[in-house]
DNA sequence: TATGAATGAGAGTTCATTCAT
DNA sequence: CATGAATGAACTCTCATTCAT
């Protein structure tokens, strides 16, 4: 996953953790810079120097800017991930981890606005040949579509979700959080968006019907 | 709308057929080659070649490169708005509307997958100031929200939906549409999305949750 | 020095006074538009349009920009000159005659400044191998020179003035005409330009130095 | 005055001078280009290309192409200044360094011919809100005119010249010396503008009018 | 290893000029 | 003759990437 270095033999551990250390730094500052200017409109130079580095050191660190993009994308994409699977892990029974996951997601996108208007829009462009940088970042989107999966597939295994393809409840789950949260965004909504989980949640699992009269 | 030419005089019908045919003409490449390639790998020199045009003639129909796509996306959108509009409007109750829309909807986004993908993503940059060409664009989504969110309101008045806040659910459903969509292509999935028609319209009206033995 | 039309075959007069009032026209236009962009600024399309042409038309009377650059140029040249050549001839003697030309050219800038902003700045581009449409206009300034050489060689006869090459003195003249007006351009200067004619014309006939005392 | 690279931190004194070293040969180059060409004609390609460097080093160095221009200018007659100003000042007496001043500018012009066919052509436009870049120009012309006034005026202080606005003077002065060196130029005249010099003092000091016997 | 000056391909855009009508 | 839509070469300027130090 690393850029490799001209020279293939192994680094020490010391070279290597500082290695890490650099990297993360990078790529803390190219998020924050693509977050805020998109990715085209980021230039290389401005990365390095909210990073702390000269120009040329990026590329000691990324095979290109798309790949520091795509590395950059896919950092945030795990630490969400991981953040919501927290949350499900804390809840009692399936229908809670939902919430959870759901209200986890919300927060997530409410304390990174920045770096969702990105997610939103600049995202893989389609599933073409695909520029293998794009690779990783298709796996932890994958992952995180899967962790939903779980969460709701435990909820069919206690019979508290109905029996249906658990992968196209995921996609519809997270494309009314992803919508909901853009849509917030274009109007600049001002209460938080993590006030909307309950209603997400309750319109997932019972739907938009008027209920009939038990 | 039209970008003006410099001379305000009105054009012989004649005239003015031909230049709405040629403007289309543009709008069709242009539609093509930033759903290809996306905003800023379309160059404004391939367009024009799609389109059978010199370079410089694209700036006789608009203004740059911004209006142009704002143009071409907006067409797109109008067209798609109209399709669901039309549909909706066939439905004999507002529970068939709403299924009716959300097959429409699919299947739009089916016939003009490469389209979608830049709908999906390259959006108007937030809110913000907003670079005028965009306002075009921002009211064509407002309207796609405002038809689902009549056709909901509709359902609300005959106590067929819940009484709750139509917008909100509009944009749940859309973003449902949006990230299956989205999640079909990039899984290259090859039964049609249409398919999924019926799948949504029952999870958007009866949720997730196992129904209670009646 | 007409542009010629493919067809060589002698115009009527008709056409041909209709011909001369047309490129009138358009040279009316180009002075007025080229005084107020300059060269490079003023873009042919705006010319036609100012003297009520179609873009093309004006290729039927002029070559090219620069052709009807130079045409405007040296009409507006001619134009000065023979307002300064009545002025000399007005006069009864040679010296009377020099402070009328001085008078005249600096009120013919006064009342053409933007022209003059052109006149001073736009040129013909060096002597060069000289792109024969300045032809006109260098013939043109040579009989500028020429007419404040013939007035001074007037004074020179009747031993008004100094004994020395006529064609410097002009030169010198015409340089101080020049310049003055260009600082006073350059500065805003609010007063008009033909009350330094006395100036001018007392520098130009006594010096600069101190009279000793007689 | 020097084009600020992004980063703001002091240059190594080493890193300083062949910054300097490598503006200057842009500048000349800028100067040689400007002047055969003018400056819409010189496009910075071949600038870039006469200085030995890439397109875009030229934008490290200069903003854009008028401040590259401004520059070149403004070097040139900064040079020109001190030259005629050193030459003032080896002079003993007011008279003889106006002589020395007249003698240095016309070699000038004459060292410098294609430079001064912009200086005297291509000048800031109108005094207008001026495009900042244009600032330095002025000072730098204010500065030429200042220092002949200066001249003038202590002459005037000796009594060896005649007590009025030694702007105008000034002013009138240097328009003989740029339009006799235009013209010398236009019409290809072999002789050294210099042998000019005692023709213009003269008749700058004394006029041309014939001396009364005395 | 880190640097950042240099690069140059490539972008959007303009406009003098042409030519089918 | 007159037109003005179409053209495309040419422009300025940007920025990802390289490489000598």
């Amino acid at each position: 996953m690393i850029h490799p270095t001209q020279n293939n033999r192994p680094l020490s551990p010391r070279r290597q953790r500082e290695r890490e250390q650099r990297r993360g730094e990078i790529l803390q500052a190219a998020e924050a810079v693509f977050a805020a200017r998109g990715f085209h409109e980021a230039s290389i130079e401005s990365i390095a120097e909210a990073a702390g580095f000269g120009t040329g050191t990026i590329y000691l660190y990324f095979q290109d800017k798309e790949a520091l993009y795509a590395a950059a994308f896919a950092a945030k994409i795990t630490q969400m991930v991981a953040e919501i699977e927290t949350r499900t892990q804390q809840a009692g029974d399936p229908i809670a981890a939902l919430e959870g996951a759901i209200r986890a997601q919300l927060e997530f996108h409410e304390k990174h606005r920045a770096f969702f208007e990105i997610f939103a829009h600049h995202r893989p462009a389609g599933p073409g040949p695909g520029s293998e940088e794009w690779t990783t970042v298709r796996e932890c989107l994958t992952r995180h579509t899967a962790l939903l999966c779980s969460v709701i597939e435990a909820g069919q295994k206690r019979k508290l979700l109905r029996k249906c393809d658990s992968g196209r409840l995921a996609v519809s789950l997270l494309g009314m959080l992803l919508h909901i949260t853009r849509d917030a965004m274009e109007r600049r909504m001002p209460e938080p968006l993590s006030e909307q989980a309950a209603f997400v949640t309750d319109i997932f699992l019972h739907g938009a019907a008027a209920r009939k009269a038990a």
